[in-house]
DNA sequence: GCACCAGTTGGACGATCGTCCAAGTCCGTC
DNA sequence: GACGGACTTGGACGATCGTCCAACTGGTGC
């Protein structure tokens, strides 16, 4: 088995342990039992347990987050609120339905945070997700015939933090429609960002 | 020592812990440790270490939060959204100055939240929380003289949400403009649920 | 002064941790 | 078939984990 793919199978074997277990779980011997692999080839792929978690975390990142955040502005009839409420509304059906993801995503970010408390800022990481917040932004404003107000990636920054406060509270609490509530109010605090076109 | 107060120093020595430490680094000989006390005193005061943990995500979420929300509506001259734009940007300016304490208490609060994934919603931590919330919102409407259109209560537990997400996002990426942008989005999203008092 | 007990202590226990590395396995080459 | 080297393995290591409990302490009542 060709490295490469050793690591991409210790990667989605962390995040499956640290779903079920808990990022206290993920010890080296339970990722590569996860993994059906002996133990040895976990330092045979990655220097250490904190790069795999590190990996791990970019993996989530780039490939979860961005599924949970594609219905976004999914079509829906109707104006820019509408269309936006619908779609933020589907990431909470989602929260709600698979929790163990987002808490799995939120360990994995606080836990990589810790070690870069006092360091200068790391770019990157979360951009691609501003990004493409921001490139559905624009897509429900052209298909409702609204303009932003605001720069759409400035907005998507501001969206994807309520969706993590949505998140975290929703965990803490399982107050479904609350959440569902908070969701509404940020789609009319977005829509209020923009301007219906001439 | 009285019982009581010794589980009081446990708390406060745990909380000290994970600030520098992080959930990880908390196990029951830091705290002792931390706390000047045997390792036995531990298992006399708590049952177990996971009960200490839960009785420190109570007291911080008492405590500290309500101080770091205590800010929120603090007293400025302007109008509602400008008087919450400047409690709000308090809040960024103390988890700037002091990243570890609310990485400490999300560290907390995802733990406990873990072993709950599959239970029946859970009330009460976070209603404190909402409350001292709407309390400041209702106390920032009346000094200048506006009414919320929308339940105070409810308003709230969106600001919560946001704040929380503000955090994560916060420490995520170290983007602190991109904070305070996203503090006064919450302001003037806020402020547009309130009327002016005729 | 002695017995007693609630309170306190830290060593012991078995389990598990991350990492390392000597030994083993496999396959292509001479 | 014999050799060599890259790849793979799982046991070993020292450290640390949460919990337990037998021993010790200090003060109170007789």
């Amino acid at each position: 088995m060709p490295v490469e793919d050793r690591r991409e199978a210790l990667v989605a074997a962390a995040l499956a342990v640290v779903e079920r277990d808990g990022l206290g779980g993920a010890s080296a011997r339970a990722v590569v039992a996860e993994a059906g692999m002996p133990l040895g080839a976990l330092h045979y792929a990655f220097p250490s347990l904190d790069h795999l978690l590190a990996a791990t975390l970019d993996a989530v990142t780039d490939q979860e987050r961005l599924a949970a955040e594609a219905p976004i502005s999914a079509g829906v009839d109707g104006g820019l609120e509408a269309t936006l409420a619908a779609g933020l509304d589907a990431y909470v059906s989602l929260l709600v339905a698979r929790p163990a993801r987002e808490l799995a995503y939120l360990e994995l970010m606080l836990h990589a945070s810790r070690d870069r408390l006092d360091l200068p800022p790391a770019p990157g990481r979360y951009e691609r997700s501003y990004a493409v917040v921001a490139a559905l932004l624009e897509e429900a404003a052209a298909a409702t015939g609204h303009r932003w107000a605001a720069p759409p990636l400035t907005l998507a920054r501001h969206a994807v933090a309520m969706l993590d406060g949505i998140t975290t509270t929703w965990l803490a609490d399982h107050d479904e429609p609350a959440a569902r509530a908070t969701v509404r109010f940020l789609a009319a605090s977005l829509a209020a960002q923009s301007t219906k076109e001439d």
